[in-house]
DNA sequence: GACGCGGATTTCTCCTGAAG
DNA sequence: CTTCAGGAGAAATCCGCGTC
C-alpha cells in the first residue's frame, strides 16, 4: 500500500504538499492540487485509517450499543434504528461498529473507549439505574440515548412514548372501553417506564384509576405472557393493552390458538407498531413511531456533539395512533 | 525512564519568483 | 525594492509498544 511519502517522493513534492492537496486546506496552488489529485486517481492513494486516527486524535467510528436479549434478531426496532444510524453515519463519513452487550454488563463499552476505537456512541435502549451513563458519562465520550434516561446532562432522543401511550389509552376509555388490561415488560426499561406512566396519566384524567388486577408487570417470557392472557381472558377484560409488538404478538398468537376471536371475544392494542403485527388476518390498533427518524435524529446529535456542536438536550419525536379493528 | 518508531496532519519558518 | 502567493521542509503531535 502506498504512503503519503510514496506520493510525494513520486511527485517531487513534500509529504505536506500532497496532505494539502488532499484535504484542501492551507495554501497550495491550483496546478500542484491538480497534479497531486490526478497522480492519486490514477495510481491509487488511500489514506492509513489508523495513522489518520492518531494523528487527528479521531476515529470516525461510532458505536451502536444493542441488547443482548435472545429474541434480538427477531425485533424489527432495533433493525431500523441500526440502518437508520448507518444511513445517516454513512452520509457524514463515519462508521459503525456494533455492539450487542446486556444492560448490566458495561466491559465491552469501556474497552472500546480504554481502546480509542470510537469517537462516540448511541444507546439504543436505556435501564432504570443504567450501569452505562454513568461510565460513559465519567470517560466523558460524545453519547447520545436512543429512550429517556434519569440522569442529568446527558442527551436523549426519544419518540413520545408517554404522550402516545397516554393518548391511545385515552381514545380507548373515550369509546367506552373501561377495563383496559396492561400486558408490560421488564419496568427496568425505561421505554416500558414511560409507557405504563402514559397508561396511569390517561386513566387520572378520566379521574378514575386502572383495576389492579387487571395490569401485569414484567412479562418477559412466553410462559408469564401466556398465563397473564388466561388470567385476563376469565377476568374478561375489556381490551388487552400490550407494552410492545413483541407482547402483542405473543398474545395474538395465544387468543388465535384459544380459538378467542379479536375484537369480537377480546380486543387488542400495542403501545409500539411493528411489522410482526402485520402476520394476523385482523389490523391492529397500536402507536407507530418513526424509527428511521428516530434513528438518523441520534446519529445526527451525536455526529454535531463529536463536532462540538451545540445540541439539545432532550429530543421528543412524534407519533400516530393507528385505530383499527382489533379494538372495535 | 528515555527514546525511537509507525503514518498523517498541522503549524511554523524559510525560500523563491513574479507582480506592482 | 517591496510584497506576497506558493511551496518546501522541519518539527510537533497523536498513542502504544519495544528497546536500551
Amino acid at each position: 500500500m502506498k504512503t503519503i511519502q510514496d506520493v510525494a517522493k513520486e511527485l517531487g513534492v513534500s509529504t505536506s504538499t500532497v496532505s494539502r492537496a488532499i484535504s484542501g486546506k492551507g495554501r497550495i496552488g491550483k496546478e500542484t492540487r491538480e497534479r497531486v489529485l490526478k497522480y492519486i486517481e490514477e495510481n491509487g492513494y488511500y489514506p492509513n485509517a489508523a495513522a489518520q486516527s492518531l494523528a487527528q486524535s479521531k476515529t470516525n467510528n461510532i458505536a451502536i450499543i444493542l441488547p443482548e436479549v435472545d429474541t434480538l434478531v427477531e425485533m424489527p426496532f432495533f433493525h431500523t434504528c441500526m440502518y437508520a444510524v448507518e444511513e445517516m453515519a454513512q452520509a457524514n463519513d463515519y462508521d459503525i461498529l456494533v455492539v450487542i452487550t446486556s444492560g448490566k454488563d458495561p466491559r465491552p463499552l469501556e474497552r472500546l473507549i480504554l481502546n480509542r476505537k470510537v469517537d462516540g456512541m448511541i444507546l439504543t435502549r436505556t435501564y432504570e439505574n443504567d450501569c452505562f451513563v454513568p461510565l460513559l458519562l465519567e470517560k466523558k465520550i460524545p453519547f447520545v440515548t436512543i429512550g429517556q434516561t434519569e440522569k442529568e446532562g446527558v442527551v436523549q432522543i426519544d419518540s413520545d412514548n408517554a404522550g402516545a401511550c397516554m393518548e391511545l389509552t385515552s381514545v380507548l376509555l373515550s369509546k367506552r372501553i373501561g377495563r383496559i388490561a396492561y400486558l408490560g415488560g421488564s419496568m427496568e426499561q425505561m421505554v416500558n417506564k414511560c409507557r405504563y406512566k402514559g397508561y396511569l396519566e390517561a386513566y387520572r384524567q378520566f379521574g378514575k384509576e386502572p383495576e389492579s388486577g387487571l395490569i401485569y408487570m414484567n412479562l418477559v417470557n412466553k410462559v408469564l405472557i401466556g398465563k397473564a392472557v388466561e388470567e385476563l381472558v376469565k377476568k374478561k377484560a375489556d381490551c388487552m393493552l400490550c407494552q410492545d409488538d413483541f407482547i402483542c404478538d405473543e398474545v395474538l398468537h395465544i387468543l388465535a390458538a384459544e380459538n378467542i376471536k379479536v375484537p369480537e371475544d377480546m380486543r387488542v392494542a400495542s403501545c409500539h407498531y411493528s411489522r410482526i403485527l402485520d402476520n394476523y388476518p385482523i389490523m391492529i390498533t397500536s402507536l407507530k413511531f418513526d424509527i428511521m427518524q428516530l434513528g438518523r435524529t441520534a446519529c445526527k446529535i451525536l455526529l454535531d456533539m463529536i463536532d462540538g456542536k451545540e445540541v439539545p438536550e432532550k429530543t421528543l419525536l412524534d407519533y400516530e395512533v393507528i385505530l383499527k379493528e382489533s379494538t372495535k
